[in-house]
DNA sequence: TTGAAAGCGCTAACAA
DNA sequence: TTGTTAGCGCTTTCAA
């Protein structure tokens, strides 16, 4: 059986099709109830539902939109930034064109022409961290970029506030009476980086802290990357060394657990600790929990469509928007340590301790 | 300027827009040399590209599917399963819709009415872990279930295969000399956790070691939930406890890691450990990195589109299709540790061991 | 309050 | 080898 059509129903209600696409469409002002509800009836008997295609055809306003993104499977992260995006859509009755262009360029090409050819009605561009891109060529006036903003400007754009992100987060650390905290940043991805140290620099700035160049180490994103700097951070003499570290990530800042652990310190009585991203499955898994400064993914994927579909009537046509972290407080913070004199008290005091740790069993 | 359209491009090439749709569709056996690269030229030139929605209305082929899932937000397994279905379709030309319905009801057959007006090609039904559904109403026939299979049958599916796979990280551990291999289980998801738990008994079976019920164990699918029950298998008296333990999934390895270390129990050498999911993130970055049996997601979802769009011709109209789940080997896994006569022993060598961790200061 | 008819942009049957 | 034309299923103008 073929898909029901327009005149099956109007040929059912005894109408004109006129009549039954102004049922369909709610214009109906100028029908009678009666007529309208035979309409509605007859739709109902043969199963009739309104053809989108051609209805993209004859008002050219397709109700779907196209979202490119260069890494959707090998990030955490895609998850709520899609969620945000297809909330939105949802709630404006748009269906979300999904691709996933691997970071290669031809594909990338190809899904531009191809969104085209479908004439979505709105295209966003998602990068899966806060960078810097060249806007490809073909993009469509009026498409968002996601989590990533186009070097030469044109399209407006949300990302993260990493700068206020970073500064939130030593903000915590400073409030919680450390003067001596590290910034364990990473080379890996430059604007996030770069912006979490401003954030970073600012507050010891407002505190009266002065950097410590010793302080700012680096490492690449990962766990491991993390233990490598950390363990460069513990080293250090013990009037120098930091009593609170600032992550560049939780899965930095993992690493930085780990290396605490095998040096006996506990957290966040030895050591404080903060992250980033609040990741799922990550930071609220920590022993103890750690805090962090959430990414809000899925208000940018929101803010994103919402713009990109007109909800939002935001200013100029090539602004970005920086979307607030907040700060997720678990259990990696606390006081930093009482005073040492002497650089062997603690390793003294970690000595001491071990029978606790095998004590619990 | 509005969209040029196929008679823009006729005009320009001085010729009709049968022969343009001709070159376009590349139907040029009738079509001269010199014609052809005339028209290819008259496109190139007005910026021609066709419109799927007047083409899609035309042919009643709109080159598009519909992947409803119930949750991609919350799972790190969405991506590659998206990526098997993504790479899929673009290969034989389709673009997807992506819908998440967060489990609404009402959400999904919303989705699925929108995506039955827009006159999808194919449709995927995803879950996002292994279970039995409740196919919903309104599925066009063909509709191919992922990570998933209806309850009353009707269509094609494709799920892991959990009981080969169960075996298979058991056998790892036979294969290792264990005898004593608990499995730490889960009653969160049951379809998963007893084809698990099959393999797990199978390959007991097949080694001739006795079921010891008190090596069954369970837990909730978190860390947290690992790691109580593993405690419990910890607590047994030293000639019960177990040797290896074959965790439901990653994260509850995660918190055997963490019961174990609370021990002072070093993995491999004293307990060896196989989780499920090779979770990224996780599983490669457990210290040591952690064995484990993969879920096939890129190649459920690329499976599952192919079969979806015909590219595959998968037998029965109903078929389950088992996707094998393959070991994942790292460093979690070694022999048992040399019989030990007297309880306290262990908690000797414990102590022992203590200065070691201290020297990698 | 309702209907006839044009046309969205394309493909394909048929004609030349 | 190329062109004319009907029609895919709908919305919308205009007329009744």
């Amino acid at each position: 059986m073929a898909r029901p059509r327009i005149s099956d129903v109007a040929a059912a209600a005894g109408v004109s099709v006129t009549t039954v696409s102004l049922v369909m469409n709610d214009v109906e002002s100028r029908i009678s109830a009666d007529t309208r509800l035979r309409v509605r009836e007859a739709a109902r008997a043969v199963g009739y539902a309104p053809s989108s295609v051609a209805r993209g055809l004859r008002t050219q306003q397709t109700r779907t939109v196209g979202l490119i993104s260069d890494q959707i499977a090998t990030t955490p992260f895609a998850g709520r930034m899609l969620a945000g995006a297809q909330d939105a859509a949802r709630a404006q009755g748009h269906l979300v064109f999904l691709v996933d262009t691997g970071g290669d360029d031809q594909i990338e090409r190809d899904a531009i022409a191809a969104l085209t050819a479908q004439q979505v009605d709105a295209m966003i561009y998602a990068s899966m961290w806060h960078r810097i891109v060249d806007a490809p060529a073909g993009l469509p006036a009026g498409t968002v970029f996601l989590d990533c903003r186009p070097a030469d400007g044109g399209f407006r754009s949300v990302v993260p506030d990493d700068r206020v992100g970073g500064a939130a987060a030593v903000r915590e650390l400073v409030a919680a009476g450390h003067r001596r905290i590290a910034y364990l940043d990473t080379t890996d991805t430059p604007i996030a980086s770069a912006l979490r140290h401003e954030g970073y620099l600012s507050v010891l700035a407002e505190a009266g802290i002065p950097v410590d160049p010793a302080l700012h180490v680096t490492g690449d994103t990962s766990a491991q990357g993390g233990r490598s700097a950390a363990e460069r951070l513990l080293d250090l003499p013990e009037d120098q060394r930091p009593t609170a570290i600032f992550c560049f990530n939780d899965r930095m800042a993992v690493g930085v657990y780990t290396a605490a652990h095998h040096r006996g310190l506990e957290i966040p009585r030895d050591l404080s600790i903060v992250g980033y991203d609040d990741q799922q499955l990550i930071a609220a898994e920590q022993d103890p929990p750690l805090t962090t400064v959430a990414l809000p993914h899925y208000e940018m994927g929101r803010w994103a469509m919402e713009v990109a579909l007109g909800v939002r009537a935001e200013g100029a046509e090539d602004a970005t928007h920086l979307m607030e972290c907040p700060v997720i407080r678990r259990d990696s913070v606390g006081p930093p340590p009482a005073q040492v004199a002497k650089p062997n008290r603690r390793r003294a005091s970690h000595t001491e301790r071990l029978p606790e740790a095998a004590i619990d069993r």
